[in-house]
DNA sequence: CCAACCGGGGTCTGCCATAGTA
DNA sequence: TACTATGGCAGACCCCGGTTGG
């Protein structure tokens, strides 16, 4: 009963300012506190405890935008009961950064902190994105894919400093570029956790021994731009597992980590171990040797990527097709290709009658346009 | 000329836990 | 004490073509 009054009185209140059109941020922040409405929720026992109330001018406005509140509500409560938020200005700002009205709500319903942010943040944060991108569009297509990304530090003077410690990496502005496209939380996290993880791989470089350490770091960011928004811990475990999993040498493993290797680093640890077990015992029970697994492993490292299911399906259908199994260990690259691909161009060749234990596996590991041509020839020459 | 080698390009978030903060 | 900022986790390939050496 009496939180009905005091909403009754704050309604009366509001009609009587509504109309003034005065366009100052106190009073609409006033306005806002006025259509506070209180609400209990009930607990387990039989006493009632009244919450903070959540926003309804808020509520409204999210609505009018086409946000979908049960969405936000879930991810992020404490929003919703936020007095003073900015929901107006930033739909208006990437409004006019070129996002539509689906866009922002989408953005706005997985990311409501976004709303907290004022239009003077999100002006200097977008001037530092766009000091890496050449247009809004891109930026809002980060936006788009990842808000929090965009929206989840309040502090632009941290993400500056990041983008200068990148540069002094030796970065290029082509690799700022594909980082922040694909890895956009690097420029995310704060300054002194990029430092760690950058000072962790130089550490790594220097106890494997190469002189190098700065190059080492440059070449491994550039080759997985996911690196930095893994944890030391488990970039720390993959290391540590490949070259006991593999009994490599240091030369081997710096060299192994600045090719392949480099991107297969950020997978969790126990999807990679289950991989590497499994696909080991297969080939073991196809016949391979210990050594000629780790031979396959270190000149194909995706195979610890792919999963297991995968391989073991594709190695089948080479099987079958009386393809042996150390031609393959031979070109472990035709398993980059997707199953489809593979059983397609295997039953193409079979229908021209193709001889694989006399002609080799080469002509699987190939570019679309150039099996093509090399099918074309073969039909000719039929 | 062509097979073999090899590097590169695309793409990757949404949720949870928790220390810190107002 | 509620809320924010931030760290961390699980998830799990495919394809193209330039260059080079025989």
């Amino acid at each position: 009963m009496a939180a009905r009054a005091v909403t009754q009185v704050m309604h009366m209140y509001l009609r009587s300012t509504r109309f003034s059109h005065l366009p100052n941020c106190f009073l609409a922040a006033q306005l806002k506190i006025s259509y506070l409405r209180f609400y209990t929720s009930r607990h387990n026992d039989s006493t009632e405890t009244i919450q903070k109330p959540e926003n309804t001018v808020l509520l409204n406005n999210l609505t009018v935008l086409g946000v979908d509140i049960k969405m936000a509500r879930r991810r992020q409560p404490g929003v919703f009961r936020k007095v003073i938020t900015n929901e107006e200005a930033v739909a208006e700002f990437l409004k006019n950064k070129g996002a539509n009205r689906q866009t922002i709500a989408s953005i706005i319903s997985r990311y409501p902190r976004a709303i907290t942010r004022s239009y003077c943040h999100l002006e200097e944060r977008w001037r530092l994105w766009r000091s890496i991108f050449k247009t809004d569009s891109e930026i809002i297509n980060v936006i788009q894919r990842s808000p929090e990304s965009y929206f989840r530090s309040s502090d632009n003077e941290n993400l500056e400093k990041n983008i200068s410690f990148l540069c002094s990496l030796g970065l290029t502005s082509k690799d700022l570029h594909r980082i922040l496209t694909t890895a956009p939380r690097t420029f995310s996290n704060r300054l002194e956790l990029n430092k760690q993880m950058v000072k962790y791989l130089q550490d790594l470089c220097v106890s494997l021994c190469d002189q190098n350490p700065d190059d080492f770091v440059k070449r491994i960011i550039t080759k997985n731009a996911y690196i930095l928004i893994r944890s030391i811990k488990r970039i720390k475990t993959n290391v540590d597992f490949f070259t006991e999993a593999l009994k490599l040498s240091n030369s081997e493993l710096t060299k192994l980590l600045q090719g392949h290797g480099a991107e297969v680093l950020d997978l969790s640890s126990d999807y990679m171990k289950r991989n590497f077990k499994n696909t080991s015992e297969q080939l073991q029970s196809l016949g391979c040797t210990p050594e000629e697994v780790k031979k396959f492993f270190i000149d194909y490292p995706p195979a610890f990527y792919a999963s297991f299911e995968k391989i073991s399906i594709k190695i089948d259908c080479l099987l079958e097709s009386e393809i042996n199994i150390k031609q393959l260990l031979k070109k472990p690259r035709i398993l980059e290709f997707s199953v489809d691909n593979l059983k397609n161009r295997i039953e193409e060749l079979e229908r021209l009658g193709y001889d694989f234990r006399k002609h080799g596996v080469t002509i699987l590991d190939s570019s679309r346009r150039r099996f093509e041509a090399k099918l074309e020839k073969l039909t000719e020459g039929e």
